[in-house]
DNA sequence: TTTATTTACGAAACCGGTTTCGTTGAAAAC
DNA sequence: GTTTTCAACGAAACCGGTTTCGTAAATAAA
């Protein structure tokens, strides 16, 4: 917003045409109470005086910020990423626009940001919770207050609201399946300690394929990491050092795949040979690691779209009944040179 | 924004309390012509009923929208996502909110967003142009606005405004450099086909590099990409086989690093036996690439935060001179193996 | 022709704050 | 004791639109 006072107003143009404020309201919306001929005329001197209307100032009249508030853990995240470009361009194409906010895996901050969209900045909210969060009365208090709220991908079950999500059990399931096909007995999952519904559900899928398949499974292989870079670091090469070394890696979050390459660099242990890894990741590049990585590939992208579609038909629809919808979209293991496959 | 009407306002905190609207307004903001005692008492009760102020009608009342829009080519690239984060990181600290926008390369949609500011939605800018805009007239209308803008990596130097960048024709001039310490003396250039003046400083410093160490300059080992994913990637090919197959690339745009890749995978070229590449890249792989890639890495959280930190600047000082100041952060080479550094 | 609708527009209230300016009582200065 | 100054608060205009409701003219129906 400028400093300058003298900006452009439906006044001057109501003024200036001899017409009402009203009127001039109406018609750039392209009510049906006005005329074609006066809307001509309205929108001619618009144009020609490159009138933008004060967002702002709809906003407050007519309850409707068009805008909505995407609360994500980070950006450099390539699934985040992607579902970002899939939120904008449902976003743009229906005249929405987008806040952001990052939580930086932090409930408190979480709980600021929502808080915050209380006062009305925003017409709905995607959202997608912090690993920290535990306690979801911000996320009720928003949606009991009217606001539409969509959670994608990391989805909370205990709140009533639609998801979208991805076949994470099936997909932890496949992922070990895989590894055990290939040859591996002794599967460490890699995980960040957190009560994340997603995380709950990867792991199922991995200690089910692990029963399904006659093998055991135990907490010793279940590796939750603490978000401390360093430590989590030694303690995974304490791991991949101990007695009776794996044979096989789930990393069942993006960021823990490459720590994974760099420890069996480090620790001269070959990729599939010793070790083989699998990892949830829309890494573009997963095709050029070394080697080539097998991964579980989240459809980011049509996550963010078919969770902004959601919430933008909610916002459309009169009828504020909150309805909860489940959408899943599968992900994809693509094989490649990290496992035996 | 909720369709609900009885949303909790200042005009209800005044009746609960007894005091009038404008007293609440100045007691939340903590005006020092409130006494600290109802100060208190607001704050109580705000505190207690949550209250949490309509920003669209501040924003109309004070003519300040707390919210910096962001504009850039894309989120699915290293540079921009990590910019995003440096970005947020100021932001949020001030109390910005940050509202963001893609333009996917188009001039076209820079054009639109960048007018819908003209109404006032944001109180500043963070620009990043599209490889295709090569008129200005928008931007230097956002400006003549009085709306502070700073330009952040892709900046244009036809308009005066705050730049922060990185060095870049010295960073391509020291890749070229360190290719032909290596041996090359026939380097392709990557680029895409656009009038960036961040394209032109890292062409000119291929450019010089090449002259001031006696090699002879040809716009033959330039070349231009359409933005044509299949057609790029053969012509990509082409030159890889062509009679004198060129032995260094300079991939000035991060985009660009992977196609190299995996044409000479294709084509069974050895990097960096047959072939050195240095990239433009901010990836986090680039290490665990095969072969690990020698890059030229900026400093993009830097930018971004930089770039906030002085639009905020620009927008808390009172006198609206639009000063221009330019910044330059260094890029990095980073020597890893697929050049024989 | 008379009455009922419809069309096209304007006046004014309203959205929920901010800001300006005026007022009052008390403390400070004279 | 009177005048100033100041601290603390309120009334009202204002920000720039939206929305509701009223109305006059034009058209349709009776």
């Amino acid at each position: 917003m400028k400093q300058k006072r003298n900006n452009l107003t439906i006044k001057m143009l109501a003024k200036e045409l001899g017409l009402s404020v009203s009127t001039i309201s109406k018609a750039i919306r392209d009510s049906h109470e006005i005329s074609e001929t006066t809307k001509q005329r309205v929108n001619a001197l618009a144009e020609k005086l490159n009138y933008v209307p004060n967002p702002y100032a709809s906003s407050l009249g007519s309850r409707k910020s068009k805008t909505i508030g995407v609360v994500i853990p980070e950006v450099v995240d390539s699934f985040f990423a992607k579902a970002i470009n899939g939120i904008e361009s449902i976003a743009q194409e229906k005249g929405y626009h987008v806040l952001i906010y990052l939580t930086h895996e932090s409930a408190e901050r979480e709980k600021k940001i929502l808080k915050d969209f209380d006062g009305g900045r925003v017409d709905g909210v995607l959202l997608s919770v912090s690993r920290e969060t535990s306690q979801y009365a911000h996320i009720d208090a928003l949606i009991k207050k009217g606001i539409p709220l969509v959670f994608f991908d990391r989805v909370v079950d205990e709140v009533e609201a639609c998801r979208i999500v991805t076949n994470d059990y099936e997909s932890a399931y496949l992922a070990t399946e895989h590894l055990i096909k290939n040859g591996c007995r002794n599967m460490l999952f890699l995980s960040f300690l957190n009560t994340l519904s997603i995380s709950g559900k990867r792991l199922e899928g991995y200690k089910n394929a692990l029963l399904d398949n006659g093998l055991k499974f135990t907490d010793k292989n279940i590796i939750a990491f603490q978000n401390d870079a360093v430590k989590d670091y030694l303690l995974l090469k304490r791991k991949l050092t101990a007695a009776k070394r794996p044979d096989g890696i789930v990393a069942s979050v993006e960021k823990l795949a490459l720590p994974v390459y760099q420890a069996c660099e480090e620790l001269q242990l070959n990729i599939p040979g010793d070790v083989q890894v699998i990892g949830f990741s829309n890494l573009d590049t997963a095709s050029f690691l070394n080697p080539p990585l097998t991964t579980i590939t989240q459809p980011a992208f049509e996550i963010g779209k078919t969770a902004t579609a959601l919430l933008v038909k909610a916002l459309v629809r009169k009828n504020i009944e909150p309805a909860s919808e489940n959408i899943v979209i599968p992900s994809m293991l693509v094989v490649r040179k990290s496992t035996k496959g």
